[in-house]
DNA sequence: TTGACGCATGCCGATATGGGCATATGATTG
DNA sequence: CAATCATATGCCCATATCGGCATGCGTCAA
């Protein structure tokens, strides 16, 4: 039994480490479409949502931490209100992919090929990480 | 102090539950764009990636449960390759924000009276739960 | 000031993740 | 069949999350 060494750090990425993962608990995507709407107070979202109030503050406070929403403060109420500037690098990425569900898989082959060249040829990159 | 008959049941949706938690982790996102690039074997990926197989492999099923890679056995290799119809929820997800973040903050209340408007009149619901 | 209301936090427990390493499984070649 | 290469799994651990409930804190009313 070696001395098993361990230097695990952190387990699964946090919530609040980039919109892609506040976005992917359904319950903040949730309140992100209700916020649509216009602002709201957290009690009004919770009802909606069918969760408890805390529960609620605890993804508003995620989605506040990654810039998907902002608060103002309204007298003892707390309006809440979207922000989606934070979407744009997921609607970003996402779009890097249109093109392949459009294809069927059998032609993928040749436009990837196509792709190969046309990038190598422009020597255009910039869209990992 | 009660019998404190907690319920807790699941922490936190698995990463294989739908594409936008498979997503979130950004290792698994720059495999579906290195897949871009045509079918590649794990262990390539693993290298272009700087990760370790094994590794590789973990990130890998999650990506082929939430249906977003396919599989082809080559010889002694297994072939990845991109299936992004599984983006698409996501894209159309993050669609439906597009406008929100191309208006300014002042004007969007205005914004938003016209969508609660036409949709009223529309009657057209249908996204909770 | 005391209440009351709205919201934010704190704590507890169960869970699954992600990383590291060792090893089982599969397929191919000699 | 045995040996080998390519992957997939199994375990270990530390961590953060989510859910429930209780309570702290700030604001407004009486």
């Amino acid at each position: 039994m070696p001395i098993w060494a361990y230097d695990c750090a952190m387990a699964r990425a946090a919530t609040t480490s980039d919109a892609f993962n506040a976005i992917a608990a359904p319950q903040r995507r949730e309140i992100l479409v209700l916020l649509r709407g216009g602002e709201r107070p957290v009690t009004d979202l919770a009802r909606d949502l069918g969760m408890t109030q805390p529960q609620a503050s605890k993804h508003l406070r995620v989605l506040r931490e990654v810039g998907l929403v902002r608060v103002r403060g309204a007298g003892k109420q707390r309006l809440y209100g979207l922000d989606a500037h934070g979407l744009r690098p997921v609607r970003e990425w996402v779009g890097g992919f249109e093109r392949f569900w459009n294809e069927s898989f059998d032609r993928l082959d040749e436009y990837v090929h196509e792709l190969k060249q046309a990038r190598q040829e422009a020597s255009h990159d910039g869209d990992d990480q």
